[in-house]
DNA sequence: CCGTAATGACCACGTGTGTAGTCGATGGGA
DNA sequence: TCCCATCGACTACACACGTGGTCATTACGG
């Protein structure tokens, strides 16, 4: 599985929100804070196409971008090997820490509490 | 903040767990299973001096290596960068998706579970 | 005392990544 | 009809990263 670098998994972000989308398209979705080139964005499109990540239709003379890969399990793994790589595998130490450093909501505390609860059984 | 790859966070976790150490005495600890070669250890050890992550004290011809970082500081600003760039800044869903694709532990779950109960206070 | 092994300083090199430029074709408005 | 904006294809280029080599120096074991 090659990786997606971070630039392109904002790309890959746009695309899972709305597939189907053509490169000025997702250029312009994008523009929020984001001001690259748009060749730029090109570039990335193309190289996740290159590396299986998305897929094409022909429209005319311009290509239409899905995502070939599933999202939530690309974060899912994603994730993993972040806690593999930062905190030797331990989640909890995760949550931990970004309870320390950014401060979870209440909102955040009780969604986490539930999905607890779901995973006790 | 220059960024600390990979290869070079697993140079700080040994001096992390241990500050002080020369180059030699690094590469042994990553021995296990790692089998970088010393020179290697070397290049990532240098870099960190650069990147300011590490800094040296002379001990005879070698220098002695200690963590010029907070252990604990950076695995929190890791953390958020990481839930930004990958789930949008919401923690929830990254332990929902730890849960999903590795199966959290009993333990974990127990851990999470006091820590959230301490959150809540 | 002498050679060997280890040390730091510097160099190398292929690949990935962020950032875009050039070029030839072409669809659409003036 | 004709020119321009836009599209995809290809190219560029500097810097990061993983991986390790060369070289001159020097401490230590025999």
């Amino acid at each position: 599985m090659t990786q997606i670098s971070a630039a392109e998994l904002e790309v890959m972000a746009v695309l899972w929100a709305e597939p189907g989308l053509a490169a000025s398209d997702v250029h312009e979705k994008l523009g929020d804070g984001k001001d690259w080139n748009v060749r730029t964005v090109k570039t990335f499109l193309a190289r996740l196409v290159e590396k299986g990540a998305l897929t094409t239709s022909e429209d005319g003379r311009r290509y239409l971008y899905y995502p070939a890969i599933d999202e939530a399990e690309y974060k899912g793994t994603a994730a993993g090997q972040f806690v593999d790589r930062v905190f030797s595998g331990r989640a909890a130490p995760l949550v931990a820490h970004l309870a320390d450093t950014r401060g979870l909501t209440a909102d955040d505390i009780a969604e986490l509490e539930k999905l607890l609860g779901e995973l006790k059984k």
